[in-house]
RNA sequence: GGGGCAGUAGGGUAGCCAGGUUAUCCUCGUGGCUUUGGGAGCCAUGGACCCCAGUUCAAAUCUGGGCUGCCCCA
């Protein structure tokens, strides 16, 4: 119940062209992310943005279920498994934080805080593995990870201390098995984001761009308003490649002993930021039900002019109204406290939530109360007695038509180049598809050409049709843009 | 990776250049009375110079280092 606290500034925030301030004022304002703890690169979660992140990762958690099993793996990885895998250390190095001593004394072998879990996982995969029988397997867990970040941290995007990277890891008897897993995960994937109203594009990374380790890297990146491209989850083929630096082995039918093929594919909070950014307005955030703490709020409007009797009837119908909602499964605050009525519109829709229900004297009147919409503001008087089918409509409408804004918005940045070099200016904002051979060094030179932060992002992958939108995008392919050479469609863009 | 700017109450700030009495204003917290259909008013009251050194009779102010944050460029 404790999640309002006044709201401290009167002036609402501009988002366009000023993407930063907007973002950093909005996870104060509306209470996700404190920023006040004196580490850098690490955050505190507010109360309403840690039940915001659960509600988030309960319906991750729901899809993964389905055929995954949630474990636990420990945070302390030993040095020498850490840096087993040549490939997969080289691309975390020098991001490791390491726990060197207890106490005073130095200990005998370093730790590291993981920066991810495959070496810690996958040491216990070759004693938990033995026959064919005991594949495959699938687990995942949502764990916090640490990342010695050199660049500039930003909370929820880039972070030391990621809190909240669901991570599943699986292990296979064939290769076709591993890769018809990695179809699955980009469903399941595409589901989760579709529930947020996020929009993406999926794309194969460039072979010199992927997971450290892996074979080939799957990757969704959505679109922040300032024009830039933020990667929200990836999806890994690591082959045999771990399975022969672990050894993890499995005897099969014939009883020869074979590798298991890998995949691995996560998920950081890097989606609550999408949810934010996608959605939010200049009277802040703006929350998909699904995951909206509070689905509906209350106000009541009470006149002590009308009389203690009257008064105590608003807030009768009010409570009425409230357990309701809360019996009909919907998450309901009613805000009872001694504020004026405008400025609890103000802070309940700073914090996103997506239906107002006001009732007053004069609705009471007439057997009625108002809703007023997060995502239009508009207003529809709705009878008392039908509330609650009401609001559940409503609801459904509001992700509708959020989910509607953002793929229009993202599908407005998202653009195809037939021409040369010297077209190519619109990456300063948006997603552009370009014709590019697969050698590192045209890629680089793309890069080089269009300047800071530009990045290719990859090709995008069968059925994408990006984002599963009605807008096919052309896939395919054409001359490299850079060297002429056979080339494929790939996505470039200013990327986070 | 390179550069720039900043740190004063819970939040936002003035003061700093030119060191000196009780550190400014707004917001906020607390108690009270009146209010309530888009950020209420009055009265009372509470709360701050990032950390460590140095210069100095004297440091929020000058110098150095650290920590933290923000912006720009590769």
């Amino acid at each position: 119940m404790n999640t309002q606290h006044k709201t401290e500034t009167k002036t609402v925030l501009q988002k366009e062209n000023n993407f930063s301030e907007w973002y950093s004022e909005i996870l104060k304002r509306a209470e996700i992310l404190d920023v006040r703890y004196p580490v850098k690169g690490v955050y505190v979660w507010y109360p309403y943005g840690y039940k915001l992140r659960n509600l988030t990762y309960a319906f991750l958690r729901s899809l993964m279920d389905k055929d995954h099993e949630e474990t636990l793996f420990p945070m302390l990885i030993p040095k020498e498994e850490l840096m087993k895998e040549r490939e997969h250390i080289k691309g975390f190095e020098e991001e490791v934080f390491w726990v060197t001593k207890g106490g005073s004394t130095e200990l005998d072998v370093p730790l590291a805080l993981r920066p991810t879990s495959e070496t810690a996982i996958y040491p216990v995969f070759k004693v938990w593995i033995r026959s064919h029988r005991d594949l495959p397997i699938r687990i995942y867990q949502i764990v916090n990870t640490f990342r010695y970040e050199t660049r500039h941290t930003r909370p929820l995007i880039r972070l030391r201390e990621i809190t909240s990277f669901k991570e599943a890891h699986t292990a296979h008897a064939s290769r076709a098995e591993a890769e018809e897993q990695i179809k699955k995960a980009v469903a399941l994937y595409k589901n989760f984001f579709d529930v947020l109203a996020v929009p993406y594009v999926t794309t194969k990374r460039p072979s010199w761009d992927k997971f450290p380790g892996a074979e080939y890297s799957i990757a969704f990146d959505t679109l922040m308003p300032d024009g830039k491209t933020m990667q929200i989850a990836t999806i890994h083929l690591l082959g045999e490649t771990f399975a022969r630096t672990f050894d993890i082995k499995y005897e099969d039918k014939d009883g020869s002993l074979k590798y298991v093929n890998q995949t691995c594919y996560g998920i950081s909070e890097r989606c609550v930021a999408a949810v934010i950014s996608v959605h939010g307005d200049e009277h802040g955030l703006m929350l998909p039900p699904a995951v909206a703490p509070i689905q509906v709020v209350i106000v009541p409007i009470v006149y002590s002019s009308e009389g203690k009797n009257k008064e105590t009837n608003v807030e009768k119908i009010c409570s009425e109204v409230f357990a309701e909602l809360k019996e009909a499964g919907i998450r309901a605050f009613f805000d009872d406290s001694a504020e004026r009525p405008g400025a609890k519109y103000y802070r309940w829709e700073m914090k996103g939530v997506p239906l107002r229900i006001e009732i007053g004297p004069r609705d009471i009147r007439n057997n009625r109360c108002v809703f007023v919409r997060r995502d239009d503001f508009t207003k529809l008087q709705v009878p008392i007695n039908d509330v609650v089918p009401e609001a559940k409509r409503a609801l459904n409408e509001i992700h509708a038509c959020i989910a509607k804004r953002a793929k229009e918005t993202f599908f407005a940045h998202v653009s195809e180049s037939e021409g040369e070099m010297e077209t190519l200016s619109s990456t300063a904002s948006g997603i552009v598809s370009i014709c590019l051979c697969e050698r590192e060094k045209c890629g680089q030179e793309v890069v080089a050409r269009l300047g800071a932060g530009v990045t290719v992002l990859g090709e995008p992958i069968e059925g994408d049709r990006a984002v599963g939108v009605e807008k096919s995008v052309k896939s395919g392919e054409g001359k490299c843009i850079i060297c002429s050479r056979k080339g494929r469609r790939v996505y470039v863009a200013r990327a986070y």
